[in-house]
DNA sequence: AATGAATGAGTGTTCATTCAT
DNA sequence: TATGAATGAACACTCATTCAT
């Protein structure tokens, strides 16, 4: 059958492709956040994107593959925003940080789409539910990464990397997942600066505790 | 109206109430757990359970009512078990990782509901909605007076005791959540292990360090 | 088949079948009545008679034999109430009207009932629409007879007397079907003395005339 | 919310909305008055009208409102038709005859339709019982002002105009409601006439008697 | 004779999907 | 390309009826 990452449209014009299904996904990003999947009708998407019905089974075979990309976009957001954000920075610290804070942001913006992805993702096929998990493995990887570095470079010490990875990740998470438990008591900024504390810092080597006041120091200057 | 956790029956026998229930619960939780609460038809539920639809309404108002003392269930063996096995553990430390213990081990004997939990609390009605996040909060509570008692006797330092119960809790969902993931690496017996490395050891004082090795060599000593 | 208006019983005392038909067929008479033959269920006539489901399964072969019987207990009323109150009484004009009026008490106290003559006849099996059609008739027919002997009487002159005994008829029911008209502008006995002025005296001949004003004569010194 | 005498439809095209409609009110009013409001499923007007079920459900909102708009329709026919046959019309009695053909023939066409005022009226919801019989007041106000204009100008006796408008209404509704036992008896042009002679003559005066001789002989002349 | 738990066919309603225009 | 009216399978829920006790 078809790939399962790759969603055919009956439309040729790629140009058109591209703005029409970006501009159905952020309706149904929207709807099915607030809603739910089943709670979301094909014609509340049509209605929300201001076309019709029709239109949308021009774009995607059917109400799944809508759901597809819609998570889809969530991952990409991840696996473009982070990258972007580490451009640049050097200090493995500083990159496991940042990420970390990229992470919770991301979460932010997209907070209903993330609670969608905990929601909604065992009503896609099979195949397409891989799919998804093998797109927050690779983002988990990102983290993995940043991790592993400060440990090779003495500023952690040994860790469980992989559990360590799930629990940052969780913590982004719970953001959007726990956001009525959180929101009042933290401001976004806040929230990350509590999780290096809580997931960061008690690992510290004492080279990573010196390196990292440094960063703290450097950070206050630029602000 | 009616109080959001009473679910009447126009069954009057207490006693068939009870087990009626039970056995329905018990044919929607795997259901709901395998395919979702849309996924999952009331005559599925009939099936599965061995009886009739028309029975299912005799205990239940409707398909809300069904997943809501679904969830409900969850969320008493939580307050129910965790309790119990604290009971006659004296010693804080010891206490906090029993308590940790007990809950991965409820998640692991109820991971389908778990995941429910986080998949279709949103599909019940909102004074519900509420009654389960109060529950859930309940449960946080249990491992926040075991923390904070391990804070007060000096064994840990002082953390940010209201996101580290988090972050436990979240440990302990991963379980369920993120099985795939997790379950082909450890046994659950490592993984809660693994989780008091990651989420206690770090934390502790060096009070609390020389009580933790006691309690090591007091727990090699009875297995 | 059976018989249409005859209606069996699984239970072989007969006192017993008189007793609770009677308790059933008066539940069921008020709820048909306020809530229509299709929106009272079997189990709201047993909760209301104060006895089981099964019970009225014992009595009655299904729903259609409640409606009937209650149906058929209006009319009853009718045709006993009517002759009894014109026991005794023998000028044919008094005759007259003293029926008219009893026909409207009747109403007046099976008010919901007649209603439910009107709007549920149809629901009944073909047979027993028929049965209950006759009884009707046997109604009217006691009407026609005290019209029909005041017109030979030389008291009424000839009228189309099958029509105006549908008049009378309407003039009685229309005091229950259209009760929220008519029960804020008159009382029950203004209404029949309404009825009399308008559906009776017009048709008097002279010798009627004098007649009557001998009998209003007279009951105003019996009153 | 929405008042009460207006549906609201999902397609836009009124003048589709206007047919489609039509149609089904068509197909409903047959099925609702030959087996009642609760013995027709969707499913049966689906098939008479030659459409789908969904179709229904895109020009009214659920059952009730198909029952609704069908007694509205009724009630509309009377409130156009008897001005329609009135206008041009001069003289009070003669208008007073008039309305009651008129009435007598819509009742004749829509016969089903007016029993199933009866019957079905209580199946709807309050507000728009209500707004139904308003609409039943209405239309008796057009009995009442001829009526009345009859009185004024001396051709009827002063009679209780109010109670004698219902026993209008309600012969004609006999119709009907006791098509079985008169359609045999009557056409529907002698019935007209019966009714004449037993509900209007009567209380004719002097001038009133006079002038309908007059009538009578021009309408002879005419036909 | 009496109970009321249990049954399951039948109903109103929804909504993903199609297709004529 | 784009529309939106039309379809009909599928579902939650009801309730007359049965039957074991």
């Amino acid at each position: 059958m078809t790939s399962p990452g790759v969603v055919e449209s009956a439309v040729t014009d790629p140009r058109l492709v591209g703005e029409r299904r970006q501009q159905i996904i952020r309706a149904a990003t929207k709807l099915f956040s607030e809603q739910g999947y089943y709670g979301t009708t094909i014609q509340h998407i049509a209605r929300e994107a201001g076309i019709s019905v029709g239109l949308i089974y021009q774009y995607f075979r059917d109400k799944d593959d809508v759901l597809f990309l819609t998570l889809k976009h969530v991952l990409e957001t991840y696996e473009n925003e982070i990258p972007a954000v580490l451009a640049g920075v050097e200090h493995p610290l500083e990159r496991l940080c940042v990420a970390l804070g990229a992470y919770c942001r991301v979460v932010d913006r997209l907070r209903d789409a993330t609670v969608l992805t905990y929601r909604s993702t065992k009503s896609l096929r099979a195949d397409r539910r891989t799919f998804i998990k093998e797109g927050e493995a690779r983002t988990n990887r990102l983290l993995e990464t940043c991790l592993r570095a400060c440990i090779s470079a003495g500023h952690l010490r040994p860790v469980n990397d992989y559990l360590l990875v799930y629990q940052l990740v969780l913590f982004s998470h719970a953001w959007a997942l726990k956001a009525w438990a959180l929101r009042d008591r933290y401001t976004l900024d806040d929230y990350v600066e509590e999780g290096i504390k809580l997931l960061v810092e008690p690992y510290l080597t004492e080279k990573g505790r010196a390196a990292m006041a440094r960063l703290r120091r450097k950070r206050r200057r630029t602000d």
